[in-house]
Parts: C-alpha cells; structure tokens; sequence
DNA sequence: ATTTTTTTATTGAACGGTCAATCAACAAAA
DNA sequence: TTTTGTTGATTGACCGTTCAATAAAAAAAT
C-alpha cells in the first residue's frame, strides 16, 4: 500500500473525515478514532500528518475558509469595474456557494465559532475572514454611499448574511440558499436606491 | 451549614457558575470541578440538584431563555395595539436587552448552538426560541404587509437580530448595542416605508 | 427544656470509562 | 538498504458519577 507523496492525499481526506465526524456527532464527539475511522486510516497517522488533533482542526478550518475565499473571487474575478451592486451580488453569492451551505460544513462552522473564542488559533482565523466580508462590502458601498452609510450598509449587510446562514443551519428545514440570496439582494437594494438620509448618531428612541 | 430552602439558591448559583466558567474557558472545559469550584461547592452538589452535568446544562440554557423571554414581554406588555414599529423595536430591544449582551452569556448562547446539533434536549429549546422571534415578528409585520412580503420582513429581521448578536460575540470590541439596534431599527423603517412592491418569486439573477 | 430521631444538605475519595498521544514494529516502494 | 507510510496496543491524564460518611437543622419525643 504505502506509496510515496501520499501526504496531500491523507490530508485531504482526513480533512473530510473531519467534516463528516463532526457533521455525525458534533465536535466535542469527533474523537480522533472516530475521524480516523471515517477516513479508513489508523489513529497514528493524524499526529503523523498533522501534528495531533489540533492541528487537524486548524487544517480543516483553514479548508473551508480557503474554499470561501475561492468561491468570492471567482465570481468577482471578471466584474472588474462593475457596478458596486454586482460585486455585492458576488459576495452574497459567493457566501452562499455550495461548499459553504452543506449540511457538514454549516455544522463545523457553528462549532469553530464557538471554539474560537478560546483557541487562539482559530480565533485569529476566524477575525481576518470576518473582517474581509466586512471590508470588501464596506469599499463596494463606498464606490456610491458616503463614509458613514457606507460603513452602516456593510455592518447591516454582514449581519445579514452571518445571521441567515446561521438561521439556516439551524433550522430543521435546512438553508433556503436561493431565499436567503434574495434577502440580501434586497438589502443592497434598500441601501443602494434609499435617497441619502440625514445623518443620525445612535439615538435613543424607544 | 445545612439549612433548609437550599434548592433555589443552589440551583441560581450552580447556573451563574455555569456561565462563568463558560465564559472562562468555553464549553468543552467546563468540567463540572471547575464550575463547582466557581460556586464554592464541591462536586456532588450537581448531580444532587441537577441530576448530572447535562442537566445543569439544560437548566442553563432555560434560564436565559426565561431572560429573553422576560426581557421582550416586559417591553411590549404596555404596548397594547400601538403600531407595528412599536411592537418590533419592542422585540428588538429585548433580544439585545442586557441580560443578553453579557459576555458570558453570548459565549454561552453560541456554545449551546453548536451543541444543540447533537443534543436533541437543547435542539428543541432553541428552536421553539427560534420559532416564537420569527412569528412575534411575522404577524407584526402582517399587520400592514401583505403576506409574502411580511414573512420575508420577518425572516429577514430575525436574521439581521441574530447575525448583528453573533458578530457582535465574536469581534474582538465585543457588540455595540445601540448600533445594533439602530441598524436593526432601519431595517424595519425600510420594511414598513418600501412601497410595496411587484411580487418577485425565487430569480436567477447572477 | 432537654434529648432523640428524622430530614435535608454537603462532602470528596474511589471507580469506571474515555481520550489523545506515543512509539516500537512492520510493510512496501524507492 | 534506505526511505516513506502505516499500524494499533499502551500509557498517562482527566472526567462525570456514585455513594458512604458527616454535619447541622428541624421535628418529635421525653
């Protein structure tokens, strides 16, 4: 069996077994025996290749948010100087690619959250993709809102999009990928046409 | 030491400690000799109280429920039939009420998403939690909107609330409540002035 | 009022079980 | 023969639960 360069092999799929455990049990059960049951592998091999359950961990959030990445710039790739609405709609989109919206990956997304806000690794992850969503919607609404609608419309639209995501791994019935597309798409919308509106600071009307 | 009348104040303090040691290092390593040292008990008094660790668990996510719930009803119990816009920034400000907004609490709401996946017992509290903001805000909303586009205001609304909470956990300046509740206020305001428009079903546009 | 009994509250050591990591041994290709 | 890949039993640490023992208050009996 053993063969040479099996490394990327092994690590591909054991990053997928990876999904699939904790897609069966959830992370706090995805036991390395587990895992390595799914990828039909001894235990022994994940330190091998991974440097222990950690580091596997790490490896398959980094997957995902390499394949979000992927699926972001793709769409934007040939809009070049496009209308701020259609690289807001490839954002959304690209938020909504299948490799983000399957059951497995919903799951494992909502358990590194939750992990994140103890494991600094993941934690250092997690903000830098936070905050590009955040970015690149907020130099889209720049390109046609001033500074501070600019700035309001991106933490909405962010917002949204985490929150219908997360409503939708959530629920019983699963995500509605093109329902929930269309919401953001309203959203830009909304904050595109709005005429620009007196400029309010936090109130407090109850 | 021993009085009687011990339950409720046993049971208050095992689930504030519960929270605490949530906040301090998450879920997974909320051993229950960390959260009974945080009370100031030892071990056993749990599973005399709460009949194990998973219990205590579920007692904890009930009681910030009953916060949430307490929180948003106490804020529309006058409302009577004012407005729908009354009766939503009712609804938002209780979900972003300060019982709410604590750190601890939001590290341990998103502690209990991830496991309510798995845990049939948590699965079912959070989405009768789900359900009821979803409805308080759909028959709002249908008060002057047609239907459709009162459940899409609704779903809407509900994932902006959830997705301002979650970001609002994770970013490192922790949430900025009356921004979120502003831009939650604006999504309303441009629910309820939008004219109402042609009816659009699930498009294609890319 | 005093003693005895019962009830309620609490402790923490012991137990059984689980898990991640390690590493000596093995196997097949280079 | 060397390198690369793989195994899985072993090990040490830790965790939740249990339960016999203890202590104090409350109730009952004297």
């Amino acid at each position: 069996m053993p063969k040479v360069g099996m490394q990327p092999i092994r690590r591909r799929q054991l990053i997928e077994a990876t999904l699939e455990a904790i897609d069966e049990v959830g992370l706090a059960d995805a036991t390395i025996a587990r895992i390595a049951r799914h990828a039909g592998v001894s235990t022994g091999i994940i330190s091998h290749y991974f440097d222990g359950k950690d580091g596997l961990l790490e490896a398959t959030m980094r997957h995902i948010l390499g394949d979000l990445g992927s699926a972001v710039s793709e769409r934007r790739r040939t809009l070049g100087e496009a209308p701020p609405q259609a690289h807001l709609h490839a954002i959304i989109d690209g938020n909504f690619d299948r490799s983000q919206t399957s059951r497995s990956v919903m799951k494992t997304w909502l358990a590194f959250w939750a992990s994140s806000m103890h494991h600094t690794n993941l934690q250092r992850l997690q903000r830098v993709n936070d905050r590009r969503l955040y970015s690149n919607l907020s130099s889209q609404f720049r390109r046609v809102l001033p500074k501070r609608q600019a700035r309001d419309a991106a933490r909405g639209l962010a917002a949204l999009i985490d929150g219908l995501w997360l409503r939708g791994a959530l629920a019983q019935e699963g995500l509605d990928v093109d329902r929930a597309r269309q919401l953001a798409y309203d959203y830009v919308r909304e904050q595109l046409d709005t005429p620009q509106r007196t400029q309010r600071r936090t109130s407090d009307y109850a």
